[in-house]
DNA sequence: AACCTGAATGTAAACGATTCCACATGAGTC
DNA sequence: GACTCATGTGGAATCGTTTACATTCAGGTT
């Protein structure tokens, strides 16, 4: 692997000329240019980007902390990042925190240990005050899908309530009285708002919600269609069911139709997240529209600034759902 | 940012014996170890990775670059190699190439430039020689799903043309005799070995295989959807189409459900690659499994193997598609 | 002719770690 | 008491860059 020196030599000049005809100087000589560029051509020369980050403190990268980057939702945050890291010159060291604290805290180590000056963390295993004392060491930190009124200028958060209440009140608007919901098991925040969210709007509307009408399940497809054929034997008069996410209703639309239960006619079903299978499955599913590629590309925007430590102004930081209306609800008769 | 000296002084020794304890090794004295983590801890220390890097001339970074993180496909395969990489305390670099030549070159260059020393590329519009050019300066470089014969000793390919074959086969099996071909429009060569191996089958069993029944679609549901119409239109007796991928099968679901023709009671349906999305469509799809994960498994292992130049007697590189049936195929009735 | 200016270049000191080598120490052996 | 020997330690070189500072030299002023 040839350094700068060899560069130098070949070329017949000094290394800070190397250097400066590397970096585009505008105090390199027309002379000089011309022999390091054939120098360096003749040599392959890679300028090692260690050496490089280790004296000009900079790396031009950006660490990004998602659950698990083969998930689809978890793809999008970081195709939206890898774009403004484009524009900005910049490339992306990416970890995975599998929702479990120790590899979240493991990849934040790691991501600032390699110099990322900006990162863009998607966290829900670690502690607030964890998160917190990761800020004072990395100004570049920004929480996607997190708020922490302590550091609320470097959170972009989602109102998890107004969705959940969003879906529900849609239902509630298409005669349905009788609503359950199939939350998340994990044990995070988001499963908890978006309860609430739901559980708000039946009783805006003054509508029953007892304990059977809300269950837990694991949020994947067979987690769904566990906990809906968990909820179909208890025989409740539910007309319609809301799901913490698109594929937990995927999985209810399996075991529905196991169970030659027509969607939506004879059960409406509402998603969350707007992912890819919400447009896949069989009816098209009614979601919640969560504009995760928006909110990334705000987050990385954000981080950038942070690291260059320019003050921010608090921007807009908790974003809003909306209803994206496909197939899978139909009015019920009003009795 | 607290540095090696900082320790060292604040623990009253040298910075080799901070170095010793750091790197844990036996050399390092009792009483040091204790003195050293307390002052690491107080100081928060977090050693340079640059540096660390640029003398130890290893990174312990692994380079993946893919088509593009957000597509599932590729998903898996980081999962997949940040698995591996996990196991062997290495982190991921990820770069995206969007199937642009450019782009790949870009992104090859910055992960050799970073020092990654074990590779895994994903290239399809980069020419051959200019991935074994690569090679010469990246010892630990691997190709997934592609086959250059100069280095075929560090490729991971898989068998596309079989996999059509299958496919087709089955459908011939199932009694149908006028099979379309939705092929992807993208130059690479696993659509020119697909639509190979699909003619492959209709000749060996003396099956009709005019141009009109094959077509071109852009690789996404959209795409698959206005092939599907096109081929309607032509009025052919097509019985049954088999497509380039899961994501073109689903588009031609969708059109096919506007046209009110039932799948797979009047026309029967196969697509590639057993991706998310074909559990996940109505009817689900039979399809030919790509086995990318174990792929990907074997790629990054044989990278790190080659890394660390160790001798690698050729293995198993070509892998084999395996049919998945589920329910979008069904018996023609033969004439 | 002496002087100043500015551009192009080179010298050398960082950056923060690892690691070879030499040295100090104390225990064990004869 | 002189010797080996193992063990831990520190000094210093090194990795490949960037960059502040010093130097050189040509050309233009006076």
């Amino acid at each position: 692997m040839a350094t700068i020196k060899d560069v130098a030599r070949e070329a017949g000049v000094s290394i800070a000329t190397v250097s400066r005809v590397v970096n585009k100087s505008p105090k390199a000589g027309k002379a000089s240019i011309q022999s390091v560029q054939a120098a360096m051509k003749k040599l392959s020369y890679r300028p090692n980007a260690n050496a490089r980050a280790l004296v000009s403190k900079n790396t031009n990268t950006i660490g990004v902390l998602v659950g698990d980057v083969s998930d689809p939702f978890f793809g999008s945050i970081i195709k939206a990042v890898d774009q403004v890291a484009r524009e900005n010159n910049k490339h992306l060291l990416i970890g995975n925190g599998y929702h479990d604290a120790n590899a979240e805290r493991d990849a934040i180590e790691l991501l600032i240990n390699s110099g990322s000056e900006s990162l863009v963390i998607h966290s829900k295993a670690l502690s607030d005050q964890e998160l917190i004392n990761f800020t004072k060491e990395a100004p570049g930190l920004v929480l996607i899908n997190r708020y922490i009124p302590e550091i609320a200028e470097r959170c972009i958060a989602f109102d998890n309530f107004k969705g959940a209440y969003m879906a529900t009140e849609f239902l509630i608007n298409n005669g349905h009285k009788h609503i359950a919901y199939i939350n998340s098991n994990h044990k995070i925040d988001d499963a908890e708002q978006r309860k609430a969210g739901y559980l708000s709007a039946l009783q805006d509307y003054n509508l029953p919600s007892p304990d059977s009408y809300t269950l837990e399940a694991e949020p994947s497809d067979e987690g769904g269609k566990q906990a809906m054929i968990a909820l179909l034997s208890k025989n409740n008069p539910i007309t319609a069911v809301q799901t913490y996410n698109d594929i937990i209703a995927a999985g209810v639309l399996a075991a529905l139709e196991e169970h030659n239960i027509a969607v939506p006619a004879k059960m409406s079903l509402v998603g969350f997240d707007n992912g890819l299978i919400s447009r896949y499955v069989h009816p098209k599913l009614t979601t919640i529209n969560y504009p995760i590629e928006i909110m990334a590309k705000q987050a990385i925007l954000l981080s950038i600034k942070l690291a260059k430590k320019e003050v921010c102004e608090p921007e807009n930081i908790m974003f809003s759902p909306t209803l994206v209306q496909r197939l899978s609800v139909s009015k019920h008769n009003l009795d």
